[in-house]
DNA sequence: TGAATTCCTTATGTATACATATCTGTGCCG
DNA sequence: CGGCACAGATATGTATACATAAGGAATTCA
C-alpha cells in the first residue's frame, strides 16, 4: 500500500521530493518501469504516497539527469538507451575525466591530495589481489575505485568540470564502476581488473610528475576499458542485468 | 505592475513556467539581481505575476543551468562567477567541442552536413570581411558562428555529448559567441576575428579529411581564443558589460 | 466500411491553502 | 554589556483544488 511505502523507516527525515526521486530511480533501474513507458503523475502519487508537487519536482530532476524524456505535449516517459548511446555516454565521461587528469597534472596536485589518491591506489591493489585469490572484494573495489576517480576530479579543481562530470556519471552505466560486475567472477574479470589497476597506477604517476598530456591520454584509454567490457557483455548477451541500469538498455535485436 | 508584465504580448502562448524562466534569466543577466542575492519566491511572484508553482520550476531549471545556487537550508541565490570560474567553464566547453570535432571527423560527416558547414563558413567570411571594412556585421557573425559550432555538434552524432554541450553553453560567457563583442569595433577585434575564422577553416578541413586528432586540437585551441579575449577584457577592466552575462562576473579586486 | 468530427475522459499546468522549518529581533538572564 | 533563548514573522516544502489541453472512443456522415 501507499501508506506502508511512505512510512518506511529509511524514508523518514528526508524530504518528499527526495523520497520520490529515490523511489522513481529505483523503479526505473529495476525495470519496473519500462523504456518508452509514459509516467503518469497520478499513478506515481498512488504508488509512492506523496503528492503531485514533489513528484513533479522529482520528474524534472530525473529528466535533467537523462533518465526520462520530456514529452513535447507534456509529461515524461522512461528513456531507453541503445548500445550506441551507452558507448557514446562512456566516451563523454572518459573525455571529461581525461580533462580532469590533465588539469590535475598541470595545476599540480597538493601533497595531501596526492597522498589520498595513493591511499585509494593501495586499497585497490588489495582488492584486486583479493579477487585474484578468489575472495569476494568487489564491494571494496567499487568503493575505492569511486574514491580514486573522485580524487582526480577534486584535484582538477574546476567547478564547471565537476558539474559536468556529475551529470555524466548520473547515467548509471556510464559511471567508472559500471563495468566491474559485468562479467561475474571469471578469470577474464581478474585480467580486466589487473589492466584497469595498472592504468590507475600510470595515471597517478603521470599526475605526480605533472605529465598532463600523458595523464589525459591514459584516462581516456582507461574509460575505453569500460566501453569494451560493455560491448562484450552486450554481444555475448550475458549478464546485462548485472550492469548498473541494465534494465534501461534495449538491444538492437529486440 | 505585475499585471502589465504578465500580459505582455510576447509572453502570450508560452507557459507560465517558461515566462518565469525568461524573466528571471533576463533579470540576472541585466544585473537586476546581484550575485549572492537570495531569491525569494514570493518576491518573484509579485514581480513577474505568475504563481509560486511555475516560479519554483523556473528556479530549479536555472539552478540546473548553473545560474543559481541551491541554498542547503532551502531556496536559491544568484550565483556569481570569478574570472577563474569563467575560464574553467570555457575550458570545459572547448574540450567538449574538441571531442565533437574529433567524432565528426572520425565518424565521417555526410555530404549534406559538410555542405551546410561550408555554407556557414562562407557566410562567416562575408561577415569578417564586412567588419574589416568597417561595416557592422556582428549580428551576422554571431548567427553564423553559432550555426557553425552547432553543425559540428550535430555531425558528432552523440546524444550524450549534445546534452553536455548544451549545458556548457548555458553559461552565457562560455558560449562560442561570448567573446565576439568584448572589444568593441577596434582594429584588435578585426585581427581576432580573422584568426578565429582561420581556425574555423582549418577545423572544417580537418573534419573533411577525417583528421580527427587535428580537428580536436584545433577546436580546443579555438576555444582558447575566447579564453584569452575574456582574460584581456577583465584585465583591462574594459567592456565587461559587453560580455554576455557580464553582470554575473565579480572581479577579484572588488 | 472508412474516415472525420465531436464529446468525454484524463492528463498535465497552474494557483493557492496549509504545514513546517528557518531566520531575525527582542527580551531576559548571566 | 554580551550572549543565549524564545517568540514572532517569513521563508520554503507540501498537498490539493481548479483550469485547460491532449487523447481516445463512439457516433455519424460520406
Amino acid at each position: 500500500m501507499a501508506a506502508s511505502l511512505a512510512s518506511r523507516a529509511e524514508d523518514r527525515g528526508t524530504s518528499q521530493t527526495i523520497r520520490a526521486q529515490l523511489a522513481l530511480r529505483e523503479m526505473l533501474m529495476a525495470g519496473e518501469i519500462k523504456p518508452g513507458e509514459r509516467l503518469s503523475e497520478l499513478a506515481i502519487v498512488e504508488k509512492i504516497g506523496v503528492s503531485r508537487t514533489p513528484v513533479r519536482a522529482a520528474l524534472m530532476t530525473l529528466a535533467e539527469e537523462g533518465l526520462l524524456d520530456a514529452i513535447p505535449s507534456g509529461g515524461y516517459a522512461a528513456r531507453g538507451f541503445t548500445e550506441r548511446e551507452v558507448l557514446d555516454a562512456i566516451e563523454v565521461r572518459g573525455t571529461l575525466e581525461g580533462l580532469a587528469a590533465r588539469l590535475a597534472a598541470e595545476r599540480g596536485a597538493g601533497t595531501i591530495a596526492l597522498q589520498s589518491m595513493r591511499e585509494s591506489l593501495l586499497r585497490l591493489d588489495d582488492a584486486v589481489t583479493a579477487i585474484a585469490e578468489g575472495r569476494d572484494a568487489f564491494e571494496a573495489y567499487i568503493e575505492h575505485n569511486a574514491a580514486f576517480h573522485r580524487a582526480i576530479a577534486r584535484m582538477a579543481d574546476n567547478a564547471a568540470l565537476d558539474r559536468q562530470m556529475e551529470r555524466a556519471i548520473a547515467l548509471p552505466f556510464a559511471s567508472p564502476n559500471a563495468f566491474v560486475k559485468t562479467q561475474g567472477e571469471t578469470p577474464e574479470t581478474r585480467r580486466v581488473l589487473l589492466v584497469a589497476q595498472e592504468q590507475h597506477r600510470s595515471v597517478f604517476e603521470a599526475i605526480e610528475r605533472r605529465e598532463g598530456s600523458r595523464a589525459e591520454a591514459l584516462m581516456r584509454e582507461h574509460s575505453r576499458v569500460a566501453a569494451r567490457n560493455f560491448a562484450q557483455t552486450v554481444r555475448s548477451r550475458a549478464a546485462l542485468d548485472r550492469v548498473p541500469g541494465g534494465a534501461l538498455i534495449r538491444l538492437a535485436s529486440e
